[in-house]
DNA sequence: AGTGCGACCCGAACGC
DNA sequence: TGCGTTCGGGTCGCAC
């Protein structure tokens, strides 16, 4: 699933449901999905609680009291909240119960997602949360940061975007509605933009993004994001998921490409 | 260092 | 209907 988009609203959904409720089981059905130990994982899991859930670009931080539950949901990853008595469904790998009588399960059809458990005190010294970039909607983030940040690189834009370490947030669909709105080709190297396009990318990302996480996110295929909380943003696409459809600006058929192996979809006319 | 591609997984969509 | 193929809202690791 997830953008940043998603992830802020599974977090904004979880911690209406799941904070400071006594957890007292833990079951780990696929534990390839815990990349910390496993045994550990269910001993502090177990009589400890959810205090806070925090987020660093795509990542989910649980904060328990002196550690941190880092969650990725990669492609796939849902939450759900079920009732205890109820059968562990297909593909839920992870399931949490509270002393309420509820549980909050993790599941994930491709099993690509991970999580980690951590001391507080390593969370920024965690590399997977150290080497994130600057947030696409932070309000620290400038066009020099970014201009910096893809000085001399020689890669797609549509890839340098992709990659977390420069800005975090920003995934396949929305990088190509963020170009499409910078009207910046996908294929133009990523260290030839102008300090101005870096500021359009800025400006239209924060946007797109805003509206996004207001709409609960983007819902493409059956994806719904968890507690059936489905997005709406996929009304509002312009390019992505929309090959031989007329540009909604020149009438032009949007195009559909791979760039750095991923899906790129964009309107040659409007995007130089 | 930069780039490209397979791997991780599974189901849905697509082509015949 | 059935069957094989392709592809994906992400990221890592390995080979050049």
């Amino acid at each position: 699933m997830p953008e940043i988009a998603e992830v802020e609203t599974v977090r904004n959904t979880l911690k209406k449901r799941i904070l400071n409720k006594k957890i007292i089981d833990v079951k780990i059905i696929y534990d390839k999905i815990i990349e910390s130990d496993k045994k550990e994982f269910k001993n502090i899991l177990i009589n400890n609680e959810f205090e806070d859930i925090l987020r660093r670009g795509k990542w989910l931080i649980f904060a328990l009291k002196e550690h941190y539950l880092l969650s990725h949901l990669r492609m796939e990853g849902k939450y759900f909240i079920k009732d205890s008595k109820e059968e562990i469904a297909k593909h839920e790998h992870i399931v949490i119960s509270f002393a309420d009588g509820t549980d909050l399960r993790y599941h994930d059809t491709r099993k690509f997602g991970r999580m980690k458990l951590i001391k507080k005190e390593a969370l920024e010294k965690t590399e997977e949360i150290q080497k994130q970039g600057k947030e696409i909607i932070d309000e620290e983030l400038t066009s020099s940061y970014l201009l910096e940040k893809l000085q001399d690189k020689k890669m797609p834009i549509k890839e340098a975007l992709l990659n977390q370490e420069n800005i975090s947030g920003l995934g396949n669909i929305y990088a190509d509605e963020v170009l499409f709105a910078s009207a910046i080709n996908p294929l133009r190297k990523a260290g030839s933009l102008s300090k101005d396009e870096c500021a359009r990318i800025i400006k239209e990302g924060k946007k797109i993004i805003l509206k996004a996480i207001s709409l609960g996110g983007t819902t493409i295929r059956s994806y719904t994001s968890s507690l059936g909380v489905t997005g709406h943003y996929q009304d509002y696409l312009k390019v992505h998921k929309k090959e031989g459809m007329p540009c909604p600006i020149c009438g032009n058929v949007i195009k559909r490409i791979k760039v750095g192996g991923r899906s790129t979809y964009f309107c040659e006319h409007c995007q130089k």
